[in-house]
DNA sequence: ATGGTTGCTTAGCAA
C-alpha cells in the first residue's frame, strides 16, 4: 500500500500537476492539505476519472484537507471532534481498506508569541487528545500532513537562518513531540536516520534554488503499520518546473 | 537584507 501527503497550495491552480503526479507515483492514498477551495468546487471530476475516491473537507479561500483514495473510503470524520467551534477546515479521517487515514494541515502559527502561534500550539494538544479519545494506537493509523514544524535540526538545511521561528521554535517543536508520544512513528525518519532530506522551500527566499529546505511534511504511523513500512521518499521532482507548490509530496510504502 | 513569491480575490491576507 503506497501512502503519500502533500501540501498542494490550491488544488484547483495545482491540479495539471497532481492528476499527472497521481498517474506517476500510482498511490492507493494520497494526503491533500491547503486545497484553498470549497468542498463545491473541488475538482471531483478529474480526480474521479483518475480513479480516485474524493473524501473533500474544504474551505474558501484557506486551509482545506482531502483523502484520495482507490479503495472506498468508511468512516470519515472531519475536524477534532472536541466541540470547540472552530470554522478552520484543517483534519480528515477516513478508514482505508482497514487503515485509518488522517490529513491533517497544522497552522502554520505566523509569528512566535502572537495569537496564530497560541492557536498552532493548542491545536496540536487538541490533536492529540483528539487521538487519545478515538483511536487506539494498537491499530493500524497513519497521520500525514503538513505539520508546518520541522522536528529538529536534521530537518533543517539552514538551520541558523530558522533558530527560534515558528516552524522551529522549541515550544512547538515540544508540543509535535507530544503528539508522536501517543503512538506514532516518523516512517520517513526510520529510512533516513541522518536526515538531510526535505519537503518544503519556501517561495519567498527562493529557497529551493538556493537549496534552503525544511521537513515539514510527515507520515506518522502507528506501530503495526510503521513495522510494515519499506521505504518513505520525497518526490523533490514534484518541487521543479513549471507551477510547483512550495511542497513536495512525501510517498510511503507499506507492505499490508 | 524584516528582503523575496504565490494564490485567492480583486487590496489585502496568509503562507
Amino acid at each position: 500500500m503506497r501512502i503519500a501527503t502533500w501540501n498542494v497550495n490550491s488544488v484547483r491552480a495545482r491540479l495539471d500537476r497532481l492528476v499527472a503526479w497521481l498517474a506517476k507515483a500510482q498511490p492507493d492514498v494520497a494526503c491533500l492539505q491547503e486545497l484553498k477551495t470549497e468542498e463545491k468546487k473541488f475538482p471531483y471530476e478529474p480526480l474521479t476519472e483518475a480513479g480516485y475516491h474524493c473524501v473533500v473537507h474544504g474551505q474558501k479561500t484557506y486551509n482545506g484537507v482531502a483523502i484520495l483514495s482507490r479503495a472506498e473510503p468508511r468512516d470519515v470524520v472531519f475536524g477534532l471532534g472536541d466541540g470547540v467551534a472552530d470554522p478552520q477546515a484543517r483534519l480528515a479521517a477516513a478508514d482505508v481498506g482497514g487503515v485509518t487515514v488522517l490529513s491533517a494541515y497544522v497552522p502554520n502559527g505566523s509569528e512566535v508569541g502572537s495569537d496564530k502561534y497560541d492557536y498552532k500550539l493548542a491545536w496540536l494538544a487538541r490533536l492529540r487528545q483528539h487521538l487519545e479519545r478515538r483511536f487506539e494506537p494498537a491499530q493500524p493509523l497513519v497521520l500525514c500532513g503538513d505539520f508546518n514544524v520541522a522536528r529538529d535540526d536534521t530537518d533543517v538545511a539552514r538551520p541558523d537562518e530558522w533558530a527560534g521561528s515558528v516552524l522551529c521554535h522549541e515550544t512547538v517543536r515540544d508540543a509535535l513531540e507530544q503528539v508522536l508520544g501517543w503512538g506514532l512513528a516518523d516512517v520517513h525518519r526510520q529510512h533516513h536516520p541522518d536526515g538531510g532530506v526535505y519537503s518544503w522551500w519556501d517561495y519567498r527566499r527562493l529557497g529551493f534554488p538556493k537549496g534552503n529546505g525544511l521537513r515539514l511534511d510527515y507520515l506518522f504511523a502507528t506501530a503495526p503499520l510503521a513495522a510494515c513500512c519499506t521505504a518513505a521518499e520525497v518526490d523533490r521532482d514534484e518541487r521543479k518546473g513549471s507551477k510547483p507548490s512550495d511542497h513536495a509530496p512525501v510517498v510511503a510504502v507499506f507492505d499490508v
